[in-house]
Parts: structure tokens; C-alpha cells; sequence
DNA sequence: TTGTACGCGTTATCAA
DNA sequence: TTGATAACGCGTACAA
């Protein structure tokens, strides 16, 4: 069945010692004797058992993944992007990838104990972190080591990467407010989600820039069942606003279906923009102005900082926060002349 | 660090091999000195090593599967979909699931031959298998336990797991021509993907049925570049179509814009049926008509039927083809009675 | 430069 | 019912 090092030794006659040495490129093995070996091992195909390896040395050379599947944002094309690019620096890497998909609600990290100390993985990238999130105390205080997609509010003594919300917010409402919008809405999603803290932290910090805050037109907790109505009473009240971000393609689709049944018309009316780049928000019409994580590059990122991590745990908890990007498409424009503005309204370029 | 079944056997005053009897349930041990050492094993949190385990039976207890990422269709959910039914088969067995995410357009198995021949599965899952693939003789060249998610034509000793293709385009033709269409359009990607020739196929066997077939009325090799005039040819002919049967949601789509754009109103003047129930064409104005393939389940399959293959290897090739199911949504509505029927008009309820 | 001997943690065989 | 022993395939001191 399988060819051992053993084959290859009675093949060429040299001891399995001096099979091991040259297939691992030690120095002390003749590069005659090396290059012999090898071509042997080339034609009896040999593939060296990763068990008897991993016994050997105590390292698996592989990492765990766990992915929140079964969640309702699960068409989303975050987590497959992820996967690819984890997946990419763990081929890079030459190591492989375990994936545990919990779609269990329950969070148990059980499964990561016996992938850890039974050395079937070396460490572990957890995703979908709340804003408090038990399992990294759970991890921290087992000693395994991991990588956080995401991050908890308030801690900071673990790794993790993630995306600089925040700043994505922000950025975002500067440039409405460049487009000259004041009253600016936002949609959010559940506040246990751990990027909800800080995209709201961003837009509340861009707006008081210009003083023109006004928690009237900020929601969070909505979902596919109440965002119809949200929208629509956002829409109607009496000093409307002139530009939506919404949390979730969802949400911002709910917002131009209210807006259109509303006769406001997108985005000479109203501007909207919407987190995370998916193909929804591409193909609307209007196509959505978007705050862009690169999610396949926060997969690289999530394996390379656990790899790192690995070889040198010395180094301690490091970060990795990734600014999304805004792009730009049709769904934002110069806010509406006829609007009033309110008494507030700063002087804006 | 790691606990020992070692550890286990000085704790409790016993040998190791006792020790393993005990927690492998075997039955020559005293119940008493089974509880005993259990739970020991659990009060020093033992996880026994999963490659001295391996190395010792020869048995990975982990599946491979091989997604094809970086492809054009990476944003459909099927991916994510089939992944999350396949691990949750893994995970009813105890079985890990290591994943290979070759995005290279070049499908190189070889390293289905390093996980394999290392032991460190038992077996893979491939996917997106062509019409034509090498990888199928390869695999059963090399002995290599397999599972495909998709076939091949026109071969059939391996197994697979597949959608029947045939039996959905029929079913959605069937359900045209039950509404009174008979000049039924079919728009199909890429030949070389596995399931085009299968699709086309129970669309030809519908229509020649009721001899309606009409070989200008069906284009394959569409691309989201080539879709829109493709459509607009279609929808501006003489003698147009007055359903159309769509192999992707951006075929559907490129066909509902051009309807718009002739003046033709879904589904009153054109009806549209599209292959693979995404939220794209879940959330279309009007919501479409589709074909839905259950991912999840074949994703399930696909593990269930390789752990079989592996426990059972005597069974043979064996193949698992799963119909998909016909969403009737707002997209499909009866033969608008002012078109010209052509002169092969077969008599229909 | 190469070979000998041993051990990683587990399970199976056999004897007690 | 339990224990001693060997073996899975590989990597590494140490000796030659």
C-alpha cells in the first residue's frame, strides 16, 4: 500500500537514518547519496506519514477553522472569501486546514480541546466574535492557541484580526457629509455582533465632528422582519434625513423599497450606503455606494498571524485591524436643495 | 501539557493497555475499573492523541474535501452550503474534515495524494466535477477513496453525488408547457460544466415530447459579458419565446432587463425560470420561479456515501442523485394569449 | 558521511 | 479481568 521510508532505504540500500536526512535536506548527507534518494522516492511515490511525523515532533502542521454556519447571514459571501484566503496561507505555508462548522447556536469550543491536545491541529482561528464573546477567556485560560476573526469590546489581550469598522464608518459618513448631508441615518444589526460597537462608535464620531448628531435617526437591533417598517417610518418623519448607512445589504435594500413606494428616488432624494460588498448591493439598482472589508485577505491574515504566532509565542498578543474601503457607485449624491437643513448644520466644503 | 493515556494508568494504579481497553469500551474490562479510569480521563482532561491513534490503526478518521474556489460562481451559496452539509456529516461520525481550496485553474490532484498516501485522511470529496474531467480516472487510477460531487458523461463506474439536472429541466419545462408555452427559450453556461449537458438534456426531452423543440431558441456558453445581447436577440426575434429557462441567476436576470427594455412585462409577457434558488433571484421584482437544489443535503451525502464506501469498500461504485425542487414563485404565468402559436402547437391541458 | 538505537502515544497479541 | 511486549513510521542523539 503505502511506501515508508523503510522501501526506499532496502531500495537504494542505505539505512532509513540516511532516508530521513536527505528527504529533509540535512546538510550532512552527500548530494550524490541526496539526489539518488530522492529520485527513488520520486518513483515509489512516496508520501511520508504526517501521523508518524506529527508523533514524532509534536506538531501537527495543520490549523483549525471554525465557521459559524447556520447563521442567518450565512449567504453571505464573507465566509466562503474567508475560508479561501486561509486556505491560501495555509497551502503557502504547507500546512493543512481542519474546518469544524458549528451550526449549533451554542458556542462550544469542546471541539477545539480534543482538535488541540490531540494534536490533530496546532492552533485555531475562531470567527464571528461577539462583542462578548465567552470563548476567548475559554481559550486564553486552556492554553490553546488561537487567532480571533473579530474581537470582543473591551479586551485586548489576545490575537485577533479584524476589520477597522470604525474608520470604515467614518469614512463613510465624511463623505456624505462632504456631499453636504447632515441628517444622516443609521441602520444597525444586534449588538452582541462584535462589528456592531465600533461601526456605530464610527459614525457617532464623524457626526459629532460637525455637531449634528441626533439619536433620533440611529436603530440598531433589526432584522429582515422589522427593517420594512423601520425604513419606512425613518423615511417619513417629519425632518427626514437625506442619507442612510445601513449595516447589512439587507437593511439598505428595505431602505430604497421605502424610499421608492415613498416617490424619494435614489440618490437625487436620498443617498445610502451599505456595508459589505456583496453581489446584492452590486447588482441593485441603483448599485450601491459600499464600505468594502477584503474578507478573503483577512483569512490570509488570520493564518499568517497564527503561523506566526505558533513559531514564535513570544511575541506575544498582536493585532491585525484592516480598514475596509469605500467604493463608490451610484446610490450617493449631493444632498437634496430643497431639504431644509437643521439649526445645527456646520459649514461644510 | 497534553495528557497521557500514561498519565491515566499511574493515576489509577494500572496498565495502559487497561487503560485504553477501558476508554474504548471494550468488553473485557470490570465495569468497576471502567468508570475508574473514565473518570480519571476526564478529571485530567485526557484527549487521546489523534496521530499516535492513526500511526497505530491506519486510519486518518478525517475526510478531504476539495473546493474549487477563485471561480467565476464563488459568490453562489452553493459552495458554503454544501460545505456546512458535508462537515455536519463528519462531525455525526466523529470524523474530522481537512480542506483543500485549490483556486488554481489548474486542477492538480496532487495533493489528494499527499493527504491520502500520508494518511492524513481516508478519503475526498471532489468537486465541481466537468463534463469531461481527468481527475475521476486519475483518482480511480491511484486508488484513491473518492466521492465526486458532480459526473461525468458518459461514465459511471465511481462514485457520485449529483443533482438530477434532467429531471428539473424537465419539471420546469413540463410546468411551461402546462401554462400554455410552447416556445420555451433555454439560456445554459460553459459546456464543460458537468451539469450543462445533463440540463440540456431533460429540456430537449420536455419539448420533444410535445415536438416543440426549436434548436434557435437555445444558445449555451453564456457569460455574464455575452448574456445581455444574447437576451435582447432573443426577446427581439420574430417568433419570440414566450418562457425562458435560465441555467444562472445572471442569465435570468440579463433576461428580465431586456424585457424591461422591449417593453415586455414578467411575468404577463415572458415568463422566467432560473436554475439555483439563490437570494438573488429570492429578492428579484418579481421574485422568480426556480429550480432549488438542496446543497446542504448533498453536501451530507456526499460524506455519508464516502464513509460508506470507506467502512465497505466491497459495495462498489454507488451513486446518489437527488432531484431538485420546483419553486414556484411570481416569475411564470400562463402563454400571453396574443402571441401566434407556431404551427407544431401541440394540444395541451 | 552513514548507521544504530531509541522513543513519540496508541492499540493488538498473547500470556497470566 | 489484567499486564507485558511489540509495533505503527518517522526523526534524532550518538557512535562509527
Amino acid at each position: 500500500m503505502g511506501t515508508t521510508a523503510r522501501d526506499i532505504a532496502r531500495h537504494v540500500g542505505l539505512s532509513v537514518t540516511t532516508v530521513s536526512r536527505a528527504l529533509n535536506d540535512h546538510s550532512d548527507v552527500a548530494p550524490a547519496t541526496k539526489a539518488k534518494i530522492r529520485a527513488v522516492a520520486n518513483q515509489l511515490n512516496y508520501h511520508p506519514n504526517a501521523a508518524a511525523r506529527t508523533l514524532k515532533i509534536n506538531r501537527a502542521n495543520a490549523l483549525g477553522l471554525d465557521i459559524p454556519l447556520g447563521l442567518h447571514r450565512s449567504y453571505d459571501t464573507i465566509w466562503l472569501e474567508f475560508i479561501g484566503g486561509m486556505a491560501a496561507s495555509c497551502a503557502r505555508h504547507g500546512v493543512d486546514l481542519l474546518l469544524s462548522a458549528t451550526d449549533d447556536t451554542e458556542r462550544t469550543p469542546a471541539s477545539f480541546e480534543r482538535l488541540v491536545r490531540g494534536r490533530r491541529v496546532d492552533g485555531v482561528v475562531v470567527c464571528d466574535i461577539r462583542s462578548d464573546d465567552s470563548r476567548v477567556n475559554w481559550l486564553l485560560e486552556s492554553d490553546i492557541p488561537f487567532v480571533a476573526f473579530g474581537r470582543t469590546v473591551g479586551q485586548d489581550d489576545y490575537c485577533y484580526v479584524d476589520v477597522d469598522g470604525a474608520a470604515g464608518a467614518q469614512e463613510a459618513v465624511q463623505y456624505l457629509i462632504r456631499l453636504g448631508h447632515t441628517r444622516i441615518a443609521y441602520l444597525g444589526l444586534d449588538a452582541t455582533f462584535g462589528f456592531s460597537h465600533f461601526r456605530r462608535a464610527g459614525y457617532h464620531e464623524a457626526l459629532h465632528s460637525i455637531r449634528a448628531h441626533d439619536p433620533e435617526l440611529e436603530f440598531e437591533g433589526l432584522t429582515e422582519e422589522t427593517a420594512p417598517a423601520v425604513a419606512r417610518s425613518v423615511l417619513s418623519c417629519p425632518n427626514r434625513p437625506t442619507a442612510v448607512l445601513a449595516s447589512a445589504d439587507f437593511l439598505a435594500l428595505a431602505v430604497i423599497r421605502a424610499a421608492r413606494e415613498a416617490g424619494l428616488s435614489v440618490p437625487t432624494d436620498l443617498s445610502v450606503i451599505v456595508f459589505d460588498d456583496n453581489p446584492s448591493v452590486q447588482r441593485e439598482d441603483p448599485p450601491l455606494t459600499a464600505v468594502s472589508q477584503p474578507n478573503r485577505r483577512l483569512g490570509e491574515e488570520a493564518g499568517e498571524l497564527l503561523l506566526d504566532r505558533l513559531n514564535r509565542p513570544e511575541q506575544g498578543p498582536g493585532h491585525r485591524l484592516i480598514a475596509p474601503s469605500l467604493i463608490i457607485r451610484s446610490s450617493t449624491g449631493p444632498r437634496p436643495r430643497n431639504m431644509e437643513s437643521e439649526g445645527t448644520t456646520a459649514t461644510v466644503a
